[in-house]
DNA sequence: GCTTATTTCATACTTTAGTATGAGTTCTTT
DNA sequence: AAAGAACTCATACTAAAGTATGAAATAAGC
């Protein structure tokens, strides 16, 4: 605060000894209050919002996570049953239980609603 | 941008011909370019994060979910069993599958893995 | 004080989830 | 073309999850 009053000061004698230009000034004092409105909001706003965290489809593949085992993996995050994943990627619900099974013991999970959380702190799933 | 220029020649302009105080047409100028920052700040911001949302605490009553019910919601959202929800409140499993059947009901979900995504979307529960 | 809602628990049951194993098929990579 | 990975599916389990019902104890509101 003490700074800017300073600065505000300088410019008005900076000015009227005629030292400088005054757009020189006046672009200097732009400048300067354009940062401040930057780092004001930007304090403001990171109280309010949290950055959107990306899927990490490198961990993904570290994991070792199919390409199906994902898939399956996303349909339980949005709540489905074995069944219900079964006929939406058409196939038994056999076969969503062996990739559920894989799934669970690729992401260290001993329950379906665990492998989610856990996803989701891997960022593998949005959140 | 042809508005920001005029500005700037304007301030020349009245700063030279002493129409009105140095000091004034200075504080313009940082008032204005402090906006411009908050603005610009803001629409970057924007692209890249999103707001948190609060827990609705209203929504849990209107949908009649009791305090214990509530706590156990909160429990399964984070991925235990219901044996191990039992162990941490210290009741029986039994009293605990009481309480997801109520849950499930009240959030008409048919699964605990539906239910979280229920209870994000009423936000009820953090995303 | 009385009523009502909440919390607790049990028993008995059905349904879903998850494990283990083996095996055939397709797809990819060398 | 052969090898390995991925996808599929089945069978037979065990283990959780979820439902239904009834009931007792406690807490809260009128």
């Amino acid at each position: 605060m003490l700074a800017l009053l300073a600065l505000f000061q300088i410019s008005k004698y900076t000015i009227a000894t005629g030292n400088s230009s005054v757009e020189t000034v006046i672009a200097i004092i732009a400048l300067v209050f354009f940062g401040i409105g930057i780092m004001i909001n930007k304090r403001i706003l990171h109280k309010d919002q949290k950055p959107i965290q990306e899927i990490d489809y490198n961990k993904i593949k570290e994991i070792g996570l199919s390409k199906r085992e994902y898939e399956v993996l996303c349909e339980i995050a949005i709540g489905l049953s074995n069944k219900e994943i079964a006929e939406k990627l058409f196939v038994s619900e056999n076969t969503i239980k062996t990739h559920v099974s894989n799934v669970l013991l690729k992401l260290d999970a001993k329950r379906r609603t665990q492998a989610i959380q856990i996803a989701k702190k891997l960022q593998i799933l949005e959140q």
